[in-house]
Parts: C-alpha cells; sequence; structure tokens
DNA sequence: TTGATAGGCAAGTCGTTGCTTGCCTATCGT
DNA sequence: ACGATAGGCAAGCAACGACTTGCCTATCAA
C-alpha cells in the first residue's frame, strides 16, 4: 500500500511534539496506562510539570494519529501504544539499496 | 549510539510539514537539484505555488536538521538527501521482539 | 447518598511558524 | 563592463499549536 499523505500528516504532526514522543516513550514501556498514571510518570520521570488536560489534549492528538489506541473500562480509559502507523511511514525516503556507507 | 532527544527534535520538527516532505520526496528522486530546480519541480509536479525564499527557507530546516547535507559549485547550490538521521530515530518505539541485544 | 476519583469540554492566552515582501551579494555569459 | 542568473538576509504578518483555567459528567467506595 503506498504512502497517503493524508495518512502520514497525523502521524508526522504527532510526532513533532517533545512531550508526546515522551509519552509514547512511558507506553513502549509499560502498556495500558491511564491518563493520570501518565501524568504521574511524566513528573516524576521527566520533571515534566504539565496540567492533566494538556498531557489529555496530547493523547488525543496520539490517538488521532492512530498511534495510540484506547479502551474503556468503568471510569478508567487505558492507552495502548499502535505501532502500526509508524511502520507504514518510516521507509518512505529510505533508497532501495540502503544507505551508503562512508567510501 | 544512542538517541538523544536532542538531535531527534530537529528531525521531527522537520518531518512535521507537509512541504518539507513534499522536498524530501523530490531529492529521493534525483538528487543534487538547486533551489529553483526544486522550486520548479513543486509548482509542475503538485501544484504548490509558493516562494522561492519559502522553499529556502525549508531547505535550511531540513539541513539543519541533518536530513540534506548541500554542496556550492560557483553559483550554484546542489541538495543532496542524507538518510542518515532518519535511520537514527525510526526505531524509537518498535518494539523488541525478544531479547535484543545492543549492536 | 455523599464524597472522591477519572476524565471531558470550551474559551482564552501567548509563543511559534510558515510565508511574503523588499532589498542585497555573488557568479556566470556575452 | 554589463545584465542575467542563483541565492541570502531581515522585517512583518497571519495562522496555528501548546498550555492553562474553569466548569461539567460519570463511575466507584464508604
Amino acid at each position: 500500500m503506498p504512502i497517503v499523505e493524508g495518512m502520514a500528516e497525523d502521524v508526522f504532526k504527532a510526532l513533532a511534539d517533545p512531550t508526546r514522543r515522551r509519552i509514547l516513550d512511558e507506553l513502549v514501556e509499560r502498556d495500558g496506562q491511564t491518563l493520570f498514571e501518565i501524568c504521574a510518570r511524566l513528573v516524576t520521570k521527566h520533571g515534566l510539570g504539565l496540567s492533566r488536560q494538556a498531557i489529555s489534549q496530547h493523547l488525543a492528538v496520539l490517538e488521532s494519529a492512530g498511534l495510540v489506541v484506547t479502551r474503556r473500562q468503568g471510569r478508567y480509559k487505558f492507552h495502548d501504544l499502535n505501532t502500526e502507523p509508524l511502520e507504514r511511514i518510516m521507509t518512505r525516503w529510505l533508497r532501495p539499496d540502503g544507505p551508503e556507507s562512508t567510501p
């Protein structure tokens, strides 16, 4: 399947923010975290002092990009990482014969 | 070499803009293009009606991210694609399929 | 039911960014 | 030398994006 720019757009924009990349770092380390868990870990591990809404908005961006999928369970909403959109776009500019090493 | 966020920052921000991604598309198709060539091809192939300076600024962003390297020759400045920064960051969130040893 | 927990919605602020416009320098061909 | 070509620099503007604040809904435990 060829890369559709419309799909790549959201993914690249989602990856453009350092906080969102940190969130992905957290999720790749432990899947199924809630919003409050992610907030807590960003504070304790990275010193990120952001409001809950800020993180919530970041998660919304990641979700609409397909990088995060969610499942509700009672009052909890668990967030899981989905790397499938990444693999789709990563090879876009890689040359067929691979990178050229230093001669 | 481990991924340093400071290095990834510029790369992701550079990739966040659709015009810059188009430029990379052009360069992966034909290396060593000048600014005017890139302008012309963006217009004819993608209908992008941007000013020369706009493209120039995009190229500057790509260059400072290390995604494009340049070589001067007389009054010409040729632009070449460099995929090395890409390969550095692409595997960041790919889960280890098993006990992966450091290369 | 009451209070606490987990999360959502909307408006507003403020810095960033993409783009333009105008003018400038350097190199080439004749 | 001259004009034409290739590119650079800087100020200004409009739009977007990250973040906050305030208030609201839903679920669970006592």
